[in-house]
RNA sequence: CGGGAUGUAGCGCAGCUUGGUAGCGCGCCACGUUCGGGACGUGGAGGCCGGGGGUUCAAGUCCCCCCAUCCCGACCA
């Protein structure tokens, strides 16, 4: 029994400057979280109640798929992160410090390093496997914008499995069932969510899904088919292949154009359609856009109306590093105009030209002439200009059709909740991890990574469940299911404890308002801010023997005698 | 890393233009009244005005530097 006369809870009147979201608002306000640094914060009795319903019913589900729970060090030597590359790659995304003898530590941001070295430490023999390993430890990452309270966190508290096995096939099921548990999970916890298709590119192939979170606050994009199944991270969408283009179509020279003043999209369109009798919109100009892969120049070439997503790029052209091409760059490759660019001749040069499919072979474009204030006009792909490879880097747009059924695509924003990953074998190449296969031959083991972000669950269900006037727990989130408020100066206080004790003893969690001395008002709104699912009032009608019985998220109210509270709260439960 | 905003009591804020004894609301403590929608009275506790330097007889207020926090952008040629 939780009872607020002696629990640490101080609850706000008014939201905390700092907070824009509901989730952060409504959590601080209602002493669930108190933050200490951004993106640290602590957990209070009530958040930590909600963390732990949040992982009990993970773990519940993580044992029922075989898994099993360990918990592993946060405080991290350098070297097994220098083995696989991480110490370097994770960039300043990795808090890393020195102990007294000048060693270089690190504080884990994810696991995978050493759970694939205790498996090559332990399992030598393909009977050990397959195997589940998981655990749920505070992951640290220095993020370059902590915000939202805990939903973007520096540290922050996850469920990270791993799976082990010999085939492939093996892998798929592993990956299958962690796929079931999650939908379990995110079913019991409450939460609306999507399974979406997730970036695989800088893996190789390996299969990837998320589990996102609807929600208008949400860092990530994501698409959904108006009319078939599809739905995809925008990261992951794949452009429908466009329409064939007749080899033998006629198309004017090329020309080029004197045009002042028109970098840019939007000016050179202005610019064609007023002073060459064009008819464009920015669709029909190319958007030529210069990076350094691995200090290179490379260009990128999408339709003048998209734009190019860096994250997509970058792992289209992994392992090479994407630099932008700054000031200094451009003075030191003349060959590219700023405002000018174009990827005419630029074979000449050894410049890498990517496109986006929609650039095909034989489609025709105005684009720059790589002079100052000039572009040109019917260049045409594979006559004019050549492209070396195509990759899926644009951006994606609402209305653009589904790659499968070519329906129209719609956008909406979404948290990460979860993401399930068949690793492969980089991880145990990187390691050597094999065991023994039934042939007597080493056979190197497949791995899968599955994660779930457990404080920003608690985030997102704050984010999706609460109203004007608080947050809404459900109640197998809820740090008690039942809230027993005592008002009135006769003795509510006593009868409210009472019937809190009757309710713990059917196995119902129960938070009992017993602060004397506090107006009703008071204890109605702290009621409403901490969410419990129901409310029972034990007040005025005490007189008559009967308290009155509420139902947070409904508002519904209905008077229940004493006698009959515990009987009644059982069949609201139920 | 760039842009914007903000740092004054536990929380929310005013005071700064025009320098002159540190304020308000909530919360907190004591006593009394009140008790179904954030009650009231009386008395009280609580501040290095983010830090450093400067100007001045005098700085929360003016000037310079630094630090921190929040929001936006992370490139769009």
């Amino acid at each position: 029994m939780l009872r607020l006369s002696t629990l640490l809870l101080k609850t706000l009147r008014e939201d905390p400057a700092d907070a824009e979201v509901p989730s952060h608002r409504l959590l601080v306000r209602g002493g669930y979280i108190r933050r200490w640094a951004p993106g640290v914060y602590s957990l209070l009795p009530l958040g930590q109640a909600v963390v732990d319903n949040i992982s009990k019913v993970i773990i519940e589900e993580m044992k029922a798929i075989g898994g099993q729970q360990v918990t592993f060090p946060a405080l991290l030597p350098r070297e097994y992160y220098e083995a696989s590359g991480r110490w370097t790659e994770y960039g300043d995304t990795l808090f890393r410090l020195k102990d007294r003898r000048n060693n270089d530590f690190l504080l884990g941001p994810t696991h995978e390093e050493l759970f694939t070295l205790l498996v090559k430490d332990l399992c030598s023999s393909y009977k050990d496997l397959p195997l589940i390993l998981f655990q749920i430890q505070a992951k640290y990452r220095d993020e370059a914008r902590p915000r939202s309270g805990i939903l973007r966190g520096r540290e922050f508290l996850m469920k990270d499995s791993y799976s082990f096995d010999v085939t492939n096939e093996g892998l798929a099921a592993n990956y299958a069932l962690h796929r079931n548990a999650y939908v379990h999970i995110f079913e019991r916890l409450g939460i609306d969510y999507r399974i979406v298709s997730a970036m695989s590119g800088a893996m190789g192939g390996s299969q990837s899904e998320e589990f996102l979170a609807p929600s208008p606050v949400g860092e990530d994009t994501f698409v959904t088919c108006t009319s078939c199944d599809y739905a995809a991270n925008v990261e992951a969408v794949q452009v429908a292949p466009p329409a064939p283009v007749d080899p033998g179509a006629e198309h004017p020279p090329m020309r080029k154009l004197h045009t002042p003043d028109a970098p840019g999209i939007a000016a050179l369109v202005a610019h064609l359609n007023d002073h060459h009798q064009r008819s464009v919109t920015s669709k029909d100009l190319l958007k030529n856009i210069a990076f350094k892969a691995d200090g290179k120049p490379i260009l990128v070439l999408v339709p003048g109306d998209r734009e190019v997503d860096a994250e997509r790029l970058a792992a289209a052209i992994a392992p090479a590093k994407l630099d932008l091409f700054e000031e200094e760059d451009f003075a030191a490759f003349p060959h590219l105009v700023k405002g000018y660019i174009s990827a005419i001749g630029m074979a000449a040069y050894d410049v890498t030209v990517y496109a986006d499919p929609r650039v095909a072979a034989g489609t025709s474009w105005a684009t720059g002439a790589n002079e100052f204030e000039h572009h040109v006009v019917d260049a045409v792909v594979g006559r004019d200009f050549v492209v070396d490879h195509y990759i899926e880097v644009a951006t994606v747009a609402q209305g653009d059709p589904c790659p499968r059924c070519g329906s129209p695509l719609a956008l909406d924003r979404a948290i990460e909740i979860g993401h399930i990953f068949q690793l492969g074998r980089k991880y145990a190449d990187t390691f050597s991890l094999d065991v023994l296969g039934p042939d007597g031959k080493p056979a190197r083991v497949t791995m899968g990574s599955y994660g779930i972000g457990v404080t920003r669950a608690m985030a997102v269900i704050a984010e999706q469940m609460h109203d004007g006037l608080g947050l809404v727990w459900p109640e197998q989130v809820a740090p008690a299911k039942v809230h027993v408020v005592a008002t009135g100066k006769e003795n509510q206080i006593e009868v409210a404890l009472d019937l809190a004790a009757q309710l713990e003893g059917k196995g119902i969690t129960t938070l009992v308002d017993d602060r004397p001395g506090f107006s009703p008002g008071v204890k109605f709104k702290d009621a409403e801010l901490l969410g419990m699912p129901w409310i029972v009032v034990v007040g005025k009608n005490l007189a008559d023997g009967m308290v009155e019985l509420r139902n947070r998220r409904t508002g519904e109210a209905t008077a229940v005698a004493v006698t009959g509270l515990v009987e009644a709260v059982v069949g609201a439960l139920a």
